[in-house]
DNA sequence: AACACGGGGTC
DNA sequence: GACCCAGTGTT
């Protein structure tokens, strides 16, 4: 049995292990909570690139708060959550009415898109506070090495691990810590395959012992995944083509996409439903398939059809819709099944 | 408490 | 195919 803390083991591990991550080179809250907000449920292999642009593009606080919504979604486009993207002016622009970021954990988690484990890192990193973060790694640390069952997607579970993970914090090494335990979970006590035989950790972890390893953290609820059918119909009229932003209550708010229809059930390759709306006059031109996939999401399948329709003038277009030049698409911030499905284009 | 919200990596 | 990733907001 070790004589170290756990808190010292994981400490010492870290200054051996950490790693160099671009946002550790900076004490800058404005930098810090890009990384955090980009990083939720998204790998550092992901985000990295984005962060860089991110700082690069709007290097302080002002700067970003002066973008438009549709600048910034051109640059988030192809993380996902989407969310992220519009809280995050949004908490730019708070941050500036207040004249400058909230130094600790309550006022940073009034920001927009700023919750417990995003405030609580950037008090912890930023500002020094003594604030424990939880996020899926700490989860994965903890209910491992202290071999607790607690489910992890329950109120009784998230209070559980932020009150150890607090407990456990040493004050004065708040960024260390916190930063020591993402870093421990994501490469040595991993989801899969964790390095038990390496681990610091190894002679005092329960589930180690106890073999509850693969078992470790416990959830109660699996995602259940649902189906959608989109067609999308890309109308080609004088190097024009048609547009709309999506509207709040579904997926991809605030991005573009060519003319979408949905059913509600499977549509046979070639069976285009919806025409009839778009106003259409006979011979008009051929609608042409171009494309198929199918998208799969966290909790969504959606299996997509991209129809071409190339007309000689511009038909009328359901509400919302409007023409651009095909030149620009590249101006508006689009799904990814969307980019994928404007590559098979002619 | 339950659900919605993306996209990509890994085994 | 299942699970997970530096989670948050809404209902």
């Amino acid at each position: 049995m070790s004589n170290d803390s756990f808190q010292a083991r994981i400490l010492h591990w870290y200054r051996l292990n950490g790693r160099d991550l671009p946002w550790r080179h900076t004490r800058d809250p404005y930098a810090i909570w890009l990384s955090e907000v980009i990083l939720q449920q998204t790998r550092i292999d992901q985000g990295r690139d984005y962060w860089q642009r991110f700082v690069h593009r709007w290097p302080r606080v002002g700067d970003l708060a002066a973008a438009s919504e549709d600048e910034v979604l051109l640059m988030w486009q192809g993380l996902g959550y989407y969310s992220r993207a519009r809280n995050l002016l949004a908490a730019a622009r708070q941050v500036v009415a207040m004249g400058g970021f909230p130094a600790d954990f309550k006022g940073l988690k009034a920001l927009k898109g700023v919750g417990d484990y995003t405030a609580a890192a950037i008090a912890s990193i930023a500002f020094g506070r003594p604030v424990a973060t939880v996020d899926g790694n700490v989860y994965r640390v903890l209910s491992r090495h202290y071999g607790i069952d607690t489910p992890i997607d329950t109120t009784a579970g998230r209070k559980t691990f932020a009150a150890l993970a607090q407990s456990l914090l040493p004050v004065d090494q708040a960024a260390a810590f916190n930063q020591a335990m993402m870093d421990f979970g994501a490469t040595c006590c991993t989801p899969r395959s964790p390095r038990c035989s390496q681990c610091p950790l190894e002679d005092t972890c329960e589930a180690l012992h106890s073999h509850r390893v693969d078992q470790l953290p416990a959830k109660l609820k699996s995602a259940r995944v649902t189906t959608r059918y989109f067609q999308y119909v890309y109308l080609r009229c004088d190097g024009c083509t048609a547009i709309h932003r999506r509207e709040a209550g579904d997926i991809w708010q605030g991005l573009y996409e060519p003319v979408l229809y949905e059913s509600a059930t499977a549509t046979a390759a070639g069976e285009l439903r919806g025409m009839p709306h778009l106003d259409i006059a006979p011979g008009v031109g051929p609608v042409e398939l171009c494309h198929a996939v199918k998208h799969q999401l966290t909790h969504r399948t959606i299996y997509a059809d991209f129809y071409l329709l190339a007309t000689g003038s511009r038909p009328a277009l359901p509400p919302g819709y409007f023409w651009i030049e095909e030149r620009d698409r590249d101006r508006y911030a689009m799904p990814r099944l969307v980019e994928r499905l404007l590559e098979a284009l002619p």
